[in-house]
RNA sequence: GGUCUGUUCAUCUAAGGGUUAGGAUUCAAGAUUUUCAUUCUUGCCAUAGGGGUUCGAAUCCCCUACAGACUACCA
């Protein structure tokens, strides 16, 4: 262990968009390295060529952003250990993996993909596995098994071969992870990993564990499916040389899916209506389009709030907590081991929780491009003073359409349910004396409107709640919305008379 | 199949050997809102099963069951 500054990275592979639980390791690293004055990184791990996905690593930059989540370093950010991207870092490896060999730790092979598929399909015919290891090895083209000669000329011919792990036989490797506490396996029971692929590029093990050591990085806090991999990387690090300055491992545990079994996948948000990406994501090849929590109207911090109890907890009762509340109360100590299932339910709730929270002006700017989608051009001090009055009925910003689109322009039609309660004999005369006794107010303002009204209502020995009620269907088409007093005023003297004639003359 | 990991209300979780097993979400009921939503109150609901260790176990150990991850020239 170091005394030096904490460093930790979220190191994503840029293969599509990042689902809540890559948000959620992204989350827990920069929480950690916050709340003890250290420094978060994000480096991308494009080795995998094949699978590289356009625009996927801006998305992941942009949902970083989204979160507020701040890059100390990155690719875009640069520092001290640029570039930051594994596709720049190409040359380094090689030169990494030629050590490994040289020490003895590492080997060339030769054998092909199609081969070793071969061998894999024979080994499962036969009801068993086949795996590439100390038992198998001496039998394969190798340059452990093949003469010095042969091996030389094949390398210098320019055959096609990989690097290999030597897994060393049957040694216990131990390791104590700060979340799952003293881990141990036995090497018997792993293979020789290829670390260097045939096309030039490192695989995740090889360029990982050299990247965090000459990243500096501190802590590695990643999800449970890495688990398997410990051994090898504390092997590399010890091939290395490394081990003094080896980081800790933390494993975070699963997110599952909210029904049914497994993790939570890609699918589980379209079949069961919710999003598993934090921003909306248009799949460049089939064109399919992901909802995303931004796009659906949550917001960015009850997301990070619901996100940051998947998994950890405080300890307290308190489950609101700000960026920096939860940096300040965040530690891996009070990370538990089981998976957790994802629960939409929580997450609208949450949801609410912020936005009643959230300032009227701000909530107002976010409902802005809503409201410009549908074509509605209003000063921005009146949807301010609506989004006051609607956002306690909302969970998301926009709901505040839903309940508050009467304020912005006239119903067009009338929720029938609600007419045949409310429109009954006689109420379409008492509407059209309700609107000639406003046509005569003098004051429009909500406390001055109601007033006489009730009076009036009083007077006439009307039943008050069948007006209101009546009421509430002219001027909104149904049965929601705040009080009707504050609507009267906001739409104005004349609009109000305006749908109340309009609704006598509709609901005949 | 093998290796590893996990298992407290329907869901997220608290309780690091001694509490009537606590809170939150959902759901239900009531109150408020002459609407709806919100809010408030109340209620329902859990230690996977079996063995140990112990005066005492959700907590420690073992077995079983179930679940998950990994088992690629993917990360």
């Amino acid at each position: 262990m170091t005394t030096s500054k904490i460093r930790v990275r979220f190191a994503p592979s840029p293969t599509g968009p990042l689902h809540i639980g890559g948000v959620r390791t992204a989350l827990f690293n920069y929480l950690f390295a916050k709340h003890n004055g250290g420094d978060f990184l994000l480096r991308i791990e494009d080795t995998d060529q094949s699978r590289y996905v356009p625009g996927a690593e801006a998305y992941i930059m942009e949902a970083l952003d989204w979160c507020g989540i701040k890059i100390d370093e990155g690719p875009r950010e640069g520092g001290p250990h640029a570039p930051y991207r594994q596709s720049e870092r190409k040359e380094l490896y090689s030169k990494y993996a030629q050590d490994l060999i040289d020490s003895g730790h590492a080997y060339y092979a030769f054998d092909t993909a199609e081969e070793l598929d071969a061998l894999r399909n024979l080994a499962e015919s036969k009801g068993e596995t086949f795996t590439y290891n100390n038992a198998t090895r001496t039998g394969l083209n190798n340059s452990l098994t093949l003469p010095g000669n042969v091996c030389e000329s094949l390398l210098y011919s320019g055959a096609p071969h990989v690097v290999r792990f030597k897994m060393p036989e049957n040694l216990v490797v131990e390791e104590t992870d700060i979340i799952r506490g003293h881990v141990q396996f036995n090497t018997d029971q792993l293979d020789d990993k290829v670390l260097f692929k045939s096309d030039g590029m490192p695989t995740y093990h090889l360029a990982n564990v050299v990247d965090d050591h000459l990243m500096e990085i501190t802590h590695v806090i990643r999800g449970e499916e890495w688990l398997p991999s410990v051994p090898l990387h504390i092997l590399l690090y010890r091939a290395f040389g490394w081990e003094s300055t080896m980081p800790q491992f933390s494993h975070l545990p699963l997110i599952l899916k909210p029904v049914g079994k497994g993790k939570l996948s890609k699918r589980d948000g379209d079949q069961l209506g919710f999003p598993v990406f934090p921003l909306a994501w248009k799949d460049p090849e089939t064109g399919d389009v992901s909802r995303g929590y931004r796009e659906d109207g949550y917001l960015p911090d009850g997301f990070i709030n619901m996100l940051s109890l998947l998994g950890w907890n405080p300890g307290t009762e308190q489950e609101i907590f700000s960026m920096e509340q939860l940096i300040d109360s965040f530690t891996l100590d009070r990370v538990g081991k089981s998976g957790s299932r994802f629960d939409p339910e929580k997450t609208k709730w949450f949801n609410h929780q912020y936005l009643i929270r959230h300032s009227d002006e701000e909530l107002a700017g976010l409902f802005l491009p809503y409201l410009d989608s549908k074509g509605v051009k209003v000063p921005f001090p009146l949807v301010v003073r609506v989004t006051g009055l609607v956002k306690e009925r909302c969970h998301f910003v926009n709901e505040i359409w839903d309940q508050g689109f009467f304020f912005f322009q006239a119903p067009e039609s009338y929720d029938e349910k609600i007419v045949s309660k409310r429109w009954k004999d006689g109420v379409p005369e008492m509407m059209a004396e309700i609107a000639g006794f406003f046509a005569n107010l003098h004051i429009w303002i909500a406390p001055e409107i109601k007033e006489p009204f009730s009076q009036f209502v009083t007077e006439k020995g009307w039943n008050f709640g069948t007006i209101m009620n009546s009421l509430r269907l002219c001027l909104v088409g149904g049965s929601y919305g705040p009080d009707i007093f504050d609507i009267c005023e906001i739409i104005g003297q004349a609009e109000t008379i305006e749908r109340i004639e309009k609704a006598v003359h509709k609901l005949r």
